[in-house]
RNA sequence: GCCCCCAUCGUCUAGAGGCCUAGGACGCCAGGUUCUCAUCCUGGUAACACGGGUUCGAAUCCCGUUGGGGGUGCCA
């Protein structure tokens, strides 16, 4: 027996054994409703994110519905400011959500007494295993009977009776257990697709059943594989590298996850990487997910991220360049010049919190200086001779400007039978304090005359304040 | 233990029996551009876990092995 999912054929579980869930003929459409349903017990690492960015996608790509469920029953562990870390990170990613979020917590009594419908209907029992004197648990009868269904990302699945166990809904406390409560509100919600990590693929067939027995119309499922980390082990709530939060505070830009983390799992099919948040809305679907782990690459995320920020609209980088600054307590002198530092910059920024750093010298004469190109550039015999004749020529010239100052440095150091490289890297570091940067001459000219002869004048004090050693 | 899932370069992946002497990207190496760093361009390095089948033909299908992951009545 072949049956259809997606454009693919696949072959199906023989059809004497019931098929749950109906995918193969029911195609995601516009009235698809899916959610993200994190537990806040943690900061919110990729992983967990990638899952909602998924649901978010499928959501509007066929303009469906994406809702928020925080699952906030464990009172022990769930706080407030785990709840606001989901919030953040989705905000932050652009994860949108169409209707009012589902705090679990408040769902209690919903959740209890569709275990009291469940032990009228004979689909529950209560029982005290082994006599612990803890109470009665209700436990929920599995109903005896092969069971599968058609993941949308791992294909056909089923399971034997034998293997299919009864199960805990209800504690010998009173409190309602995950699989309850996971799929009454799921049932409340009215959703029609899960979407959510490898780790619930056995929690389906028990899902699957609460719905038989509560008569409530079958979900379609599909099961994301896991993204782990550098042991190969999927992140768990321990992984502080793997934070949503963290690369907020790092710098990176949102877009630029959001990108990456598509891609961990999921391609469009060609060779493209670098794609827009509208392209990956129109080209996402769950039939192009592969099942099998990923590993989040830092170095090759960073190489994106780089791609995001010189993609980055003029208005967008100036405003986020400038509060960079501000941070490091650098204001611009006007919006002209700032105007003409970015175009040098914006190349070789990798990450916002890289700026202050690498602009200081364009907004502040207090500026530090690296070391070693000090050593290597202005120690040298006779770098400051050179450096201070270089000055004199600088300061004649009436026009300062790339060109000018191109020129001037070449003729001088013919001169001197020197090659322009030795007169070009003192200066560098004499104006700059670091080794390398933007185009030298452009740079001179941004800079403008008197800050540019004033440092090249103080070189001498800032190579005797560097106290060499050696 | 038992059940389920997964397996292509170091990493993310393309691949739906012949288009594959396996393509792209990141990284790495070499070269080019340049005053440096970065960017950019060119070239190179590197993989179908293993063993059996099926087939005229397998990375692609089947079985097994190994490895990894998940689940297994009171975590979510």
């Amino acid at each position: 027996m072949l049956c259809i999912r997606g454009s693919r054929l696949w072959r199906c579980p023989s059809a004497r054994s019931r098929l749950l869930s109906a995918p193969m003929n029911t195609a995601l459409t516009s009235s698809v409703r899916c959610r993200f349903a994190p537990s806040p017990t943690g900061n919110v690492h990729i992983g967990n994110i990638r899952t909602a960015i998924y649901n978010w996608l499928v959501a509007r790509h066929h303009g469906g519905k994406f809702l928020l469920r925080i699952e906030d029953t464990d009172r022990e562990r769930s706080t407030p400011e785990a709840v606001q870390g989901v919030l953040n990170a989705m905000d932050w990613l652009g994860l949108t959500i169409d209707e009012e979020p589902v705090y679990q917590s408040t769902r209690r009594e919903a959740h209890l007494a569709m275990a009291e419908q469940l032990l009228a209907s004979g689909h529950a029992y209560k029982e005290d295993k082994g006599n612990t004197g803890r109470g009665e648990a209700v436990i929920f009868r599995m109903p005896g009977e092969d069971m599968g269904f058609d993941d949308l990302v791992k294909g056909p699945l089923r399971k034997a009776a034998a293997d299919l166990k009864d199960f805990v809904i209800v504690r010998s406390d009173g409190n309602p257990v995950f699989h309850l409560s996971n799929v009454a509100d799921d049932i409340a919600m009215n959703i029609n697709l899960v979407i959510r990590g490898d780790d619930h693929v056995e929690n389906t067939y028990r899902h699957l059943a609460l719905y038989q027995a509560l008569g409530a119309p079958l979900p379609s499922f599909a099961h994301l594989p896991m993204i782990v980390n550098h042991q190969g082990k999927p992140y768990s709530k321990r992984d502080g590298d793997a934070y949503v939060g963290d690369f907020q505070a790092k710098g990176y830009l949102p877009e630029a996850l959001f990108n990456f983390l598509v891609l961990l799992g999921w391609s469009p099919g060609d060779d493209r990487e670098f794609l827009s948040r509208e392209e990956l809305v129109a080209l996402f679907d769950l039939d192009r997910v592969g099942s099998n782990p990923a590993q989040f690459d830092l170095v090759k995320f960073e190489n994106l991220n780089g791609q995001y920020m010189r993609a980055l609209p003029d208005s967008d980088y100036k405003t986020q360049f400038t509060a960079c600054l501000a941070e490091a307590g650098l204001i611009p002198d006007d919006d002209a010049y700032l105007d003409r530092v970015i175009p040098l910059l914006k190349e070789r920024i990798k990450k916002w919190p890289d700026t202050a750093e690498q602009a200081h010298y364009f907004f502040s004469d207090h500026f530090s200086f690296d070391e070693k190109a000090v050593r290597k550039r202005l120690q040298r015999e006779g770098a400051l001779e050179n450096l201070l004749a270089l000055r004199e020529a600088f300061a004649a010239l009436p026009d300062f400007t790339a060109t000018a100052l191109d020129e001037a440095l070449r003729n001088l150091a013919e001169q001197q039978g020197a090659k322009p490289a030795d007169f070009i890297h003192p200066v560098r570091v004499a104006v700059t304090g670091q080794a390398g940067g933007p185009s030298l001459f452009e740079l001179l000219e941004v800079l403008g005359r008197d800050r540019v002869l004033d440092r090249m004048a103080k070189a001498k004090e800032t190579v005797a304040s560097l106290n060499p050693s050696e």
